[in-house]
DNA sequence: GAAATAAAAAATGTATACAAAAATCATCTT
DNA sequence: AAGATGATTTTTGTATACATTTTTTATTTC
């Protein structure tokens, strides 16, 4: 079975927890059908990774969505993801753009739930950043990324983004074999940016 | 009381707590004075953190410092930080280059523990960037730069690093007097460039 | 009727007890 | 003697029970 932590935030991406209000112990408990004890140590990870925040002086709660932290999260990954795939440029091999190539053959599939098409969607960059081999750099950008899983609801519903972000990719892989570094760089920060602004100016839209 | 979390923190941060070896609940609560269940709370967190990794298939442990964590943090902050002073520039106020002085002005001190000169320094920093109201950027350079704490015995012990530091830091906030932004920007990127630089020489050194 | 206070209920925080898993140690085999 | 196997011990994981805090509700006062 997957861990606990990993089930609620599952929950959390399907809005199926509620949001803006604190979360019951004990209400939870009856639901995973665990006790408070493991129920309090999932909550006490997620709120250290930023999936639940505090609720008053007491309890903890999923935060609403809101444009603003999509725009933050947006610039984050457009920074840092940038530099790692400066790091890894050079060592991208012809197994790894075959990998990505892989998966983006895998996104072109309807049935996917928008979990799958978030973890494709990150699986797809960090192949990209792996031969980069700066793992704590690695470690902050994916939880970044797991963060914006909470908007993807989003982007590849309500939004018809699906098709230019997959373009970008191809394009992207294909810089990367012309072994043209600077316009990949400029590519992937287009990319993330017009991502984020995509993401963001809907925010605001249905506010 | 502070909480449990902090005071565990503050014995990474001096050694108290065995690296690389898991930590065993049982001498921790004995250690803090209360039941396993608070402990694996605060070990969980700090696990989500990134103070704490695995150890095996079971237990945690502090890990050991290494250079090339050490320079990816840096690299980080780099990026980050020059983006949250870019954003919060032009709304910097007199009264927070005052307060920055202050700081500036408690890190002269000689009887400071390593702690709070890491604090102070964050603090400094954290005035800067606090105008940008960019509060998720911020919480996770936030983050960041609590890790970067755990090196710090380092910094301010065995190197001589502290005055080029505090020279930067007034030059600093002069170039935030005179609005010249670029300048400024250059000059945060070269100081936290140099200071992961040193660090990471010295890391290596000692190795 | 609104604000303040006190009592009740509900929720979280912590300790203890037990179950499951992991690590250690001793024994056996080759 | 090195490696494998199994028993023992240790350690972590979870449930239950209790303590403390917080929230809610009812009551009082103006």
């Amino acid at each position: 079975m997957i861990v606990l932590s990993e089930k609620i935030k599952d929950d959390i991406l399907n809005n199926i927890l509620p949001k803006g209000a604190p979360l019951r112990q004990v209400e939870l408990s009856k639901r995973y059908g665990v006790s408070r004890i493991p129920i309090r140590d999932s909550l006490l990870a997620l709120k250290a990774e930023g999936w639940l925040v505090p609720h008053g002086k007491a309890g903890l709660m999923v935060p609403n969505l809101h444009w603003k932290e999509a725009e933050e999260l947006y610039l984050m990954r457009s920074q840092l993801e940038v530099l790692l795939l400066s790091f890894a440029f050079d060592f991208i091999r012809q197994t790894d753009v075959t990998k990505a190539r892989k998966i983006l053959a895998a996104l072109e599939q309807d049935e996917l739930s928008l979990i799958e098409k978030g973890n494709l969607n990150w699986l797809f960059h960090e192949i990209l950043y792996q031969p980069a081999d700066k793992q704590s750099i690695h470690k902050t950008v994916s939880s970044i990324n797991q963060q914006v899983t909470r908007y993807i609801g989003f982007q590849y519903g309500p939004m018809g983004y699906k098709s230019q972000s997959q373009q970008d990719h191809y394009e992207l892989l294909e810089l990367i074999r012309l072994k043209k570094k600077s316009a990949a760089l400029f590519l992937l920060k287009q990319h993330i940016e017009e991502a984020g602004e995509e993401l963001t100016r809907f925010l605001k839209s249905i506010n």
